[in-house]
DNA sequence: GATAAAAATCGACACTGTGTAGACTTTCTG
DNA sequence: CAGAAAGTCTACACAGTGTCGATTTTTATC
């Protein structure tokens, strides 16, 4: 968290670290996409940003906690994006607005977004992230859901219970379509939509 | 695969190899259970069998081996009960009994299954059983969309796209679920249960 | 029930990747 | 420009994996 003085920072200088703290991380992001979790090594990443294991261990402690900032960084992204979506009044218009920016969601950041998936098992600070976004997309489905005449609560047919199960065929749904390919993220969409309009009673 | 000669086999002696194969698995499975895959190491797992490291070599090539015939075993399970189920005409019918029999597989099987999901990425074998377990779930849910009156298709509205997304939403959410506890799994159902029949257009 | 082939087991070894330690060099800062 | 802080490196100790050849146990057969 840079930044900390909000008075006296005349150009923040930039440390030679924050650099390779950012290298390490986009290697990371490569190396990622390139071989995965598994396969990737922490020399594979220290080599990609040029130091040496050793240095990359004064950055980070180990190789999870590398993905974890990776996550990180590209999860705040989500957040704020979350954030300053525009409020609609209209259920169906908001339901649409959602869909289009859940797939560029997952068309930009489709690799990170299925690592922070794989890892929430293994690296508890990534399911905390995880479930943190989650839980915000919960919250803004069961809005629209309850702004469409469902009733508020958290029985089986109720808001809440059913925003998380749409939440999680949502995120299951694009997981599988974004390993494969943009035109399928955007079918997955429509179908999920779909559903997401008739669970809501919004029937076309 | 044992039993292969139909005659002659007449009591088919039974290596005290299949009894340690079976303790391995069994191991394995426990193990899972108490500290998870990643913690899990082979020697653990030939300990709990009570050989060596070397020994348990001799029957599976590698840790991930033996978990993928601890998976193919519990879903193999699967496939039967899946075969053995009883038809119904009428969709309602058949959704509430579709649902009972899954909330009864994760029951029992529940970390077999996160386990099979969790490596389906890492795991190609592993992968493939779990998708092929997918298809036959996403085959069943469209039989039912298409006899409750949904257009037969791809498309995203379509019965065949609906069911993949349903089939996501259950799968996700019971692999929740179940790591909570019986009671939110039976919860977790009913959601279920009430999305797939309004996504049917079986409103109440 | 003796015996030879097949099945099963073991301990030791080589290898790969992780994380740590201490010495050394560069970069800031007053 | 001197001392401190930040950054880097090499070497090491350690965990777990997978392989190999020697050895023992089981099983089938006569």
């Amino acid at each position: 968290m840079p930044g900390h003085h909000p008075a006296r920072s005349r150009r923040t200088t930039e440390r030679k670290g924050d650099v390779r703290e950012r290298a390490i991380l986009d290697t990371c992001e490569a190396l990622l996409a390139q071989k995965g979790y598994d396969a990737m090594t922490v020399g594979d990443i220290a080599q990609g940003a040029g130091i040496t294991r050793g240095a990359l261990y004064f950055y980070y402690g180990s190789k999870q906690e590398v993905v974890t900032a990776l996550v990180a960084r590209t999860v705040e992204h989500l957040w704020e994006r979350s954030r300053a979506t525009a409020q609609t009044d209209d259920p169906r218009q908001a339901i649409a607005a959602a869909m289009q920016r859940t797939v560029e969601l997952w068309n930009e950041h489709g690799l990170i977004m299925r690592t922070a998936i794989d890892l929430s098992l293994t690296v508890p600070e990534i399911g905390e992230l995880w479930k943190h976004t989650a839980d915000l997309f919960v919250t803004a489905i069961t809005a629209v859901l309850e702004r469409a005449g469902i009733q508020a609560g958290t029985e089986p047919d109720q808001a809440s219970a059913m925003a998380r199960a749409l939440c999680w065929m949502i995120e299951r749904t694009f997981y599988h379509a974004s390993q494969e390919s943009r035109e399928k993220l955007q079918e997955a969409s429509e179908t999920c939509e779909h559903i997401w309009l008739t669970s809501a009673g919004l029937t076309i």
